[in-house]
DNA sequence: TTTTATAAATTGGCTTTACCAAAAGGACCC
DNA sequence: GGGTCCTTTTGGTAAAGCCAATTTATAAAA
């Protein structure tokens, strides 16, 4: 029996990340079996049916072949022949929106109808509610920054930003990294998004644009002090470089 | 109870897939709540660890979200962001690439390799090639922009502005619309493409941020007199706003 | 009437037990 | 050696039960 390090809304989470860290740590290598479920329960100390949610979710993903009444089998280590945007790290997508929603926003702050102030108005204060519960989620996060997108009024880029949503519950690196910054409560913070949101009120779109680019900063500020050492100073040393481009391409 | 209609190895797939179709049909709005699990297995007429399993097939895949004493929420309909939108104008087209591939500009100036810089040379010289050639192509110019994309070392970056590029083609009207423009003769012009090359050479964020948007820029002009007269006025309308804040935002 | 506590019902989370079916392994016979 | 059969292992699924979080209904209080 093993500890459960992490603790999650659920169990199998912690389960499955703990398989996907040992996959890309290549304790299983590609083509191996995993132990069977009844040993991974023991070695878990959790039940069967934890397990097999577990397994479920790396098959689903595609890491996994379940073969019945023999096994489940590597298909490929996590983050290796991904379909196309499947393996961007949360590094990346987070630089990612860091650019293009800045963008968004200025464009927005220019094109934002009343109404649409309104609701964001709403969901910063949703983020706020979130942020008291500490089992809150980030939906309205998700909400606030999806309804900045749409305010551009162009549907091209609301769908790429939206796209950059969906890989962060998609892509396993970017959920777990996420998913541990939500742990450090790490959460997002209610002052950057208002700050945004006055940008949007004053229709000014060059302020606009910093805010978004600070909150986002911030949030990538976060994610590198979730990160563990090791992977943190490798992950430093890739971002350390951008972080400073920030600085001059905001200016 | 319903039937099992479909058959599998694993029942769980069964229930994701057909609980998958509904979100598809719309059955389940985006927002609300699936039904409980308890009536999902009677629905289903399979135990309700079944239908767990299949709703955390529909969790990993992004599509619904649980939270704990509540039930399982729709967070988005499937295809949606997997397969971003038909109906995209080329002028909502040009205008998100006006901003994204600005900002990839900016970054791959601090970015880029010599090696990165050699290929982007050779791929002005054959965007040259392309504008004396009347049957030319477009596919230098479009390896020209993936190519500075790609050099900003970010996968999440690259992927949307490919992306981009190939809702070009996808979508019915901008793919119109750019045929005009081609057959009126206006091609990429090579002086706006060596703008872009000297100011990555020059490692210079904001004069390939701005470089880049000239270009684009020129773009949306030559798309805007591509259109015929009735639907240029309506256009023109819409994009007068646009192109004065590109100016501002620019600065 | 409105607001606030409180209790009950609902809902997901997880375990335990049990049995079935497919696959794998091994013993035995030819 | 090469089959054949049986046993073991492994995943597949069901059922029942209890816990905890949430929501809703209810009643009390302001």
């Amino acid at each position: 029996m093993e500890n459960q390090q992490r603790s999650s809304d659920r169990l199998y989470q912690d389960v499955a990340r703990q398989l996907l860290d040992e996959l890309a740590a290549g304790r299983y290598p590609v083509g191996s079996r995993l132990p069977a479920e009844r040993d991974l329960a023991l070695r878990f100390n959790v039940s069967r049916p934890t397990v097999r949610e577990a397994i479920i979710a790396l098959e689903v993903q595609g890491l996994v072949e379940v073969r019945i009444g023999s096994g489940a089998y590597v298909l490929r280590r996590p983050g290796e022949g991904d379909a196309p945007g499947f393996n961007v790290s949360a590094f990346e997508l987070t630089e990612a929106r860091l650019l293009f929603e800045g963008e968004a926003a200025a464009l927005a702050a220019a094109q934002a109808t009343d109404e649409d102030l309104a609701e964001i108005e709403g969901l910063v204060r949703q983020i706020a509610a979130e942020n008291l519960d500490p089992n809150g989620t980030e939906r309205a996060d998700r909400a606030f920054h999806l309804a900045i997108a749409r305010a551009t009024r162009n549907s091209a880029i609301y769908n790429a930003i939206e796209e950059l949503w969906n890989l962060r519950s998609t892509s396993p690196e970017a959920a777990l990294l996420h998913e541990k910054a939500r742990h450090a409560n790490v959460k997002p913070v209610v002052e950057e998004h208002s700050a945004v949101l006055e940008a949007l009120r004053a229709r000014d779109p060059a302020a606009a644009r910093a805010a978004m680019r600070a909150h986002l900063s911030a949030v990538l500020e976060t994610l590198l002090f979730a990160t563990e050492e090791k992977a943190l100073e490798e992950a430093r040393r890739a971002t350390q470089a951008k972080r400073d481009r920030y600085g001059r391409a905001t200016a």
